[in-house]
DNA sequence: AAGGTGACCGGCC
DNA sequence: TGGCCGGCCACCT
């Protein structure tokens, strides 16, 4: 198996498809660590040394862009989203839950 | 080895 | 939805 706890969020990340967005417990719970969802959000943050990472498809439950203050500018993670097709307005995922992508279900 | 930290989640009001 | 609190686990110093 993957070394890292690490890795498996990163493995998990890549797989989400342009468009598509998920939440941090949503990866938490397709690791194993559901009641952890704070780690997936630690190792995003070590993603961002890794940069093959699409951090910004990754929001909190309530489709908030929590993490676009690690991003470079402050609207970066904002337009790459929408770049996708993904609408987001006051940091905010419009129609999240149809944006929503179930990791489980991947792996 | 121990403590601190964190891009969270769920429950309650 | 928003604010507050507790829990939770891996990584770093």
């Amino acid at each position: 198996m993957e070394a890292n706890f690490f890795e498996r969020v990163y493995t998990l990340v890549k797989q989400i498809p342009e468009g598509k967005v998920t939440s941090y417990g949503a990866i938490a719970k397709a690791l194993g660590t559901a009641k952890s969802a704070r780690m997936v959000g630690w190792a995003m943050n070590a993603s961002h040394t890794i940069d093959s990472v699409p951090a910004h498809r990754v929001v909190n439950r309530k489709g908030l862009l929590t993490g676009k203050h690690h991003f470079d500018g402050t609207t970066l993670m904002q337009q790459l989203l929408e770049n996708e097709g993904v609408k987001v307005v006051n940091n905010q995922i419009v129609d999240f839950d149809k944006h929503f992508w179930q990791p489980k279900l991947e792996i």
